[in-house]
DNA sequence: GAAGAATACTTGTAGCGTCAAGTATAACAC
DNA sequence: GTGTTATACTTGACGCTACAAGTATTCTTC
């Protein structure tokens, strides 16, 4: 029977606790200074930087760990609180790009600080150097092994190996 | 501006990922394999291990980092499949406890071989001893941290007593 | 160059969680 | 005892996400 020794235990039963409560955590913070929510907060944060403050939503939602669906969703939202705007891409005509408006870029923009802050007093400000780097290497460990359909990763590979 | 560096970056986005990644992941092989959320799971198994297999809704929220509120909405749902069953507090008239069915127990028993497997695989197997230890010691530190409202934690010092 | 398959979304529906409000009991103050 | 406050939930409405199905292009294969 596959069950847990301590050690293993001790760090899942931590794992899960943090992946409970810090999620409520950053949404209400954002919702309250920002009226955003956390996952919002990445979408105007990730155009923010692109190209021309532009993505196709395909390669938004893989840098955003969302499925299309959900992305398409709060684009619509964002879109009808006129902080991002979508058009066809003249590439690609199945594609939408979104682009960030004057006003969503604003929006961002007021809303960042609070979100460092509140990332280092929930997060960073706990850790010592060490752990923050033995976080990083867990995490990334991780991520590769829960993308489960490629999603949030450009292909780089064709394939993710199963056991 | 408060903002990170390459070190807090990688961490803060690996967690991020890991965050919302993680979640689906669990709820997918629980629904799938035994018709459960993986929270749901987790509110059979406290009951499974504690006394009479009964506790109060506090305990038990406390117990599954949740708000009473939701723990009382899965409760309904449950208590409707027959997997668990509610009843007074004889000692505290406010209080309502929970307690796992015999069909709720069962149901437990047969998810639990598919959950650890999910653990292991998605995580546990994927990780050093030491990277398992500096993750027990991290999550524990920021739960300490996350918990809002004193809401997960027993309260050691008003005490819970059961009956 | 036409059929079939793959890609890139969008939309509707249903389910779960949060928030606010409500009820009932207990504990405390005086 | 009585009034006030705190505790322990429950419930209803609303918002967000997942899932499934649908549409419109592009690619591939022959």
């Amino acid at each position: 029977m596959p069950s847990m020794d301590e050690l293993e235990s001790r760090a899942w039963r931590g794992l899960i606790r943090v992946i409970e409560l810090l999620p409520p955590a950053l949404d209400a913070q954002m919702q309250r200074d920002s009226n955003l929510t956390h996952f919002e907060f990445m979408v105007l944060s990730m155009l923010r930087f692109a190209p021309d403050s532009t993505l196709r939503m395909t390669a938004l939602a893989q840098g955003t760990n969302a499925s299309l669906a959900r992305l398409s969703h709060v684009c619509s939202r964002l879109e009808g609180r006129g902080l991002v705007e979508r058009f066809d891409c003249p590439a690609d005509r199945r594609a939408t790009n979104v682009r960030l408006t004057a006003a969503g870029n604003e929006w961002v923009i007021a809303a960042a600080p609070g979100h460092f802050a509140t990332a280092r007093a929930l997060v960073i400000d706990h850790l010592t150097p060490e752990q923050l780097a033995s976080l990083a290497e867990i995490t990334e460990a991780l991520g590769l092994r829960l993308d489960p359909e490629n999603r949030t990763l450009p292909a780089v590979e064709s394939g993710t190996p199963t056991e």
